[in-house]
DNA sequence: TGGGAGAGCGTATGCCGTACGCCTACCCCA
DNA sequence: TGGGGTAGGCGTACGGCATACGCTCTCCCA
């Protein structure tokens, strides 16, 4: 009966990204989103109980715009989780600035349960059970999110790269080394290159 | 020749990690740091140039405890990095409520350079090479910043494991089944049934 | 044609990090 | 023994943050 409403939790989102990705995570405030809507600041409380919430709600539109409906289930079992694994991965690595919500938010949202719920059908049909295939997911979920935070947040402004050149190359002869390496290694090899180790393991492990 | 300095920085650190172990993480401030040193706010800002500052020597301080003396050359290379693996993770396990920041400063750290030169050196020894051996300490290092986070910041008050009991098991039937037998695998088997998996990857991909 | 539910906003409180400038304790040297 | 200059420590103040609270004004329905 009321003053009908004025704004979704889509445009709360959309503003909270363009925020985002305009200046950063840091950036982000309650007041800059609703400047962002053209809102007062307090008029985003009719539709968020608070910042969590918004956050969560960002986190949520990251998270479950990933596809979850199984792979083709004629491949191997190896590359129906690989291509999950990459699903997920390209949506985050597509808002990096998002990765630390993600992180904090993670355990709440629908998006990550109906992912895991395909991966331990997955898990499923290669055999794993019980205890075994708690322990699976764990590793590809571990994975997952260690990487994409050594893949985003590392060498924040090449502070990292700056530090490894920097180094006394005497005590650290194989660090210096593997710093020289690390250029020819690109993004994308590495993190296939680390889920295709954990994946060999998998094999080993389904015993 | 004027006034000598009454604080070290060890005492700041030692304020520091008892804010954060009393208040956790969020109660950490410049304000409460002073407090708990008896001394005012500002005088903090003679130590260090910023929070920034104290956040560094508070993650260098757990970080650099980790022991990185290489283990025992007769062991199979495996069981030494997987030593290297538990003293670091034993180390941030011990102070739960810093694993954020260590997410955040790892890559300042020298404490974990000198953990990644020993483990280097193993895979060294283990015949790894080039960008292989890149790949293999990513890997093992990306398992580790995520499973730590997955095993402090999970179930953040139970709100995790709460959220999986009220699942639909319907549409969740796998979820739920493993929500059961999570029960029966312990933080401790979970984390090493993972850098089990991973290490069996690493000792298929050598080649 | 009211009446009231609820949207939107303005103000205010209490946190935070930290820039700036003063006072003063201290050590060195005469 | 006393004086001077260095630097430690502190108080104040500012701008930003999340958010509690109460007012106003709009719109739908009786």
């Amino acid at each position: 009966m009321p003053r009908p409403r004025s704004l979704t939790h889509d445009q709360l989102v959309a503003a909270a990204l363009a925020v985002i990705d305009r200046e950063g995570l840091a950036g982000l405030s309650m007041r800059a989103v609703a400047k962002e809507l053209g809102v007062s600041t307090m008029g985003l409380y009719r539709y968020v109980d608070d910042r969590d919430e918004l956050e969560r709600l960002v986190v949520e539109s990251v998270l479950g715009a990933v596809d979850t409906t199984p792979p083709p289930a004629d491949a191997p079992w190896q590359e129906r989780v690989a291509t999950m694994v990459r699903r997920l991965r390209d949506a985050v690595g597509a808002r990096p600035g998002v990765i630390p919500l993600t992180v904090t938010h993670r355990h709440r949202s629908p998006g990550v349960l109906r992912w895991s719920e395909t991966v331990l059908g997955i898990l499923d049909d290669a055999g794993f059970a019980g205890a075994r295939r708690v322990v699976a997911l764990r590793a590809l979920l571990g994975y997952l999110i260690g990487a994409l935070q050594l893949e985003h947040l590392g060498p924040l402004s090449g502070a990292g790269t700056a530090t490894l050149a920097a180094l006394p190359s005497a005590d650290f002869p194989h660090l210096a080394d593997t710093a020289h390496h690390a250029h020819e290694v690109g993004a994308d090899e590495e993190f296939h290159g680390g889920l295709d180790i954990l994946l060999r393991g998998l094999a080993e492990a389904r015993g």
